[in-house]
DNA sequence: CGTGTAAGGAATTCTGACACG
DNA sequence: CGTGTAAGGAATTCTGACACG
């Protein structure tokens, strides 16, 4: 489940070379909690390839307009339809053991 | 086919980290052609999780007291192997259409 | 609100070399 | 052969702040 995809291992400067983003904006958006890099020992930034895709997609959405605050907000939401998604999809497994 | 696991975008400190190998031995294992790391523009190597993979695997052969060149060889030959397999398949595939 | 920039310091990475063995 | 280390320079990253808007 949990794989390279979720490693934090890439700096922020290839990310920035990666996303097109400038540093300073990545680094604005962990201040808006829309990502969670994690930090070495001395402090540097990490990230994973998933925090790529999600820069990319705020990227768009930062061109169409939309605030931080916003997008903060749809990622949150995205993420409850996710979990409520799995949650059902567990309970109907379970009641018709339909996996294994 | 290629994802994630090729990308090099790994600096060699966090290779370090992940691998427990010395940024010296690291750089000694691209000396004698047993990595390829990329450069960035000013110089800076990156790294792949593929190439943590093959520098896992160096780790243990050294451990083992293999020599650098025989872990080369030994790697042109697994390599050969399975491009041989890969050949043979898709013959074998192209003789009996077995695929699609 | 979102992003640029100059500021100063600390840690990273690079290469070539000497050392030991 | 394989790895450690000191050397000097160049580029990276960090934070807090001022700027514009």
């Amino acid at each position: 489940m949990s794989s390279y995809k979720d490693k934090k291992v890439i700096s922020i400067g290839t990310v920035n070379e990666l996303t097109g983003l400038s540093v300073r904006q990545i680094r604005y958006y962990e201040e808006r909690e829309l990502i969670f890099p994690e930090r070495t020992k001395r402090g540097t930034r990490k990230y994973s390839f998933a925090d790529i895709e999600t820069l990319m997609k705020i990227a768009d959405k930062r061109e169409e307009g939309v605030q931080t605050y916003e997008i903060k907000r749809d990622m949150a939401n995205d993420n409850k339809d996710h979990m409520i998604e799995q949650m059902l999809r567990g309970q109907l497994n379970a009641h018709f053991r339909l996996n294994k």
